[in-house]
RNA sequence: GGAGAGGUGGCCGAGUGGCCGAAGGCGCACGCUUGGAAAGCGUGUGUGGCGCAAGUCACCGAGGGUUCGAAUCCCUCCCUCUCCGCCA
């Protein structure tokens, strides 16, 4: 959410916002609306000023003159429940425009349409070349024995599969691996729920809006997350912390689920895109300082890029274009990984930055110092580890000719062996 | 799932229709006192919206209702706690 004293002035900041975010609402809409709906309220409490006004006069009065101001009083009542009765509607049609509006995108972020207008940073690694035929990591995962893809989408469908045994295994690895590493950074480890409220996902910006990608459990009014970062972020909604207590940084591996709606057709083969994933994910709630926050940006990338090294895959860095950029978010770093099957790098991370727009929709702010009146914290997060995505690049990046997958020097103690898929 | 109790300001706690945004206490802040501290005394002390401001409105778990007027009466819902049952 914006602060909306600002939007009112500056309405074409907004305006331009949509625009290079490609998001259609209507600015215009929001700030008639507004309008309205401020000299109703104006109109409403100074009508029920009188009211009051004139009730508290009337507890003192003889019997007499108290049936005379009591018709009087009826009278009042009628107009002003008159009255009162548009702002309801008014209130929710406002509530549900000013959640719409976008966050403006940082300078530094490149103008574009799609991903395809995302613009490289840099890239770092060696991309693998091979003197054999390569594999994809289903062909990898089906000659040992450890994928199976079939029989997941007997058991739950489409963009679902199985991990069995050694790969199984280097899952969970992966995954411990990345909560440690982000630990060793400074990081406290969290346990979170998955299945959260609707506040939650509000708060987060993920609705209204991204319902269709999420699976509900309207029995319950709440609903499964996608990524950790939804519990994370909202964890102190609804609190004023200290100075002190910033920045708050945390990590949680979650289970994440994903609709994929709209991408029938898109990625279908292997565990490019699946409904059910797990995933590390760091978030930061920092004071409200725009330079701290793009440097807590970059460290947080790092933390991931670092991660990629110790797993020897080469990655790119992506500046995302500004179509691409969600709602609230002021910009985005993806991290896309190579992978061979693809002939091209694929997004396994991103790194969004969010200033106060995630944490105005939680009420989640801190005291600058005693004597100061509250402000909105801002709030980071960023992808550590994805899996089976990273199982991709796994596989794929670290196959050797026989079909042996080469265990990376970081996994190998919890691993067990140099190589998976070894007799 | 069954039975009961309860949700009021940072905390405890009073308040059963108007003088209640809310007594009292604790805590906190400032001042007096003191060599310094404690104690004591005094003063102050919620949040949010709108407004240039004076101000005004809202908020006693949430939503609705009754009434000229609701923390207080009525209805619905939510949450917390205790006991019993069931279960990881």
């Amino acid at each position: 959410m914006l602060d909306l004293k600002w939007v009112r002035e500056n309405p074409d900041v907004v305006r331009d916002a949509a625009k290079r975010k490609r998001i259609g609402v209507d600015v215009d809409a929001f700030l008639d609306l507004d309008q309205k709906l401020r000299t109703a309220q104006q109109q409403v409490e100074s009508r029920r000023a009188e009211m009051k006004a004139s009730s508290k006069a009337l507890g003192k009065l003889s019997p007499e003159e108290r049936n005379v101001a009591l018709a009087a009083q009826k009278e009042l009542k009628a107009e002003l429940k008159a009255m009162e009765a548009e702002l309801p509607e008014l209130r929710e049609q406002h509530q549900k425009l000013a959640l719409l509006l976008p966050m403006p995108p940082a300078a530094e972020v490149p103008d574009g349409n799609d991903d395809l207008e995302n613009v490289e940073l840099r890239r770092v690694g060696q991309v693998p070349e091979f003197d054999f035929e390569v594999r994809s990591h289903v062909e990898l995962g089906e000659m040992h024995g450890v994928l199976d893809i079939p029989r997941g989408v007997k058991l739950a469908g489409s963009r679902n599969y199985l991990l069995l045994g050694e790969l199984a295994r280097l899952e969970q690895c992966v995954l411990q691996y990345a909560l440690n590493h982000m630990v060793q950074r400074g990081f406290e480890q969290v346990s979170v729920p998955s299945l959260v409220s609707y506040e939650c996902m509000e708060g987060t910006g993920y609705f209204p809006g991204g319902e269709e990608q999420a699976y509900l459990c309207e029995r319950d009014s709440a609903s499964l997350v996608g990524t950790a970062e939804v519990p994370l972020t909202a964890i102190h909604c609804d609190e004023t912390l200290a100075a002190d207590q910033l920045p708050i940084r945390r990590v949680a591996l979650s289970p994440c689920y994903r609709r994929e709606a709209g991408t029938y057709g898109k990625d279908t083969k292997g565990l490019y895109r699946v409904h059910q994933f797990w995933k590390v994910e760091q978030v930061v709630i920092g004071p409200a300082d725009i330079e701290w926050s793009i440097a807590e940006h970059q460290r947080m990338l790092a933390h991931a890029t670092d991660l990629m090294d110790l797993l020897e895959l080469p990655y790119r860095i992506v500046n995302v274009c500004s179509g691409d950029l969600g709602q609230g978010q002021v910009q985005k770093f993806d991290v896309e990984t190579w992978m061979p099957s693809r002939n091209g790098y694929g997004e396994t991370h991103s790194a969004s930055r969010f200033y106060d727009f995630q944490t105005r929709r939680l009420n989640l702010r801190y005291k600058p110092d005693a004597a100061s009146k509250p402000l909105h914290c801002h709030s980071l997060n960023n992808t550590v580890i994805a899996s089976p995505r990273v199982l991709i690049a796994l596989l794929e990046n670290h196959q050797q000719a026989d079909g042996r997958i080469r265990i990376p020097e970081a996994l190998r103690a919890s691993f067990g062996k140099d190589f998976l898929g070894e007799v």
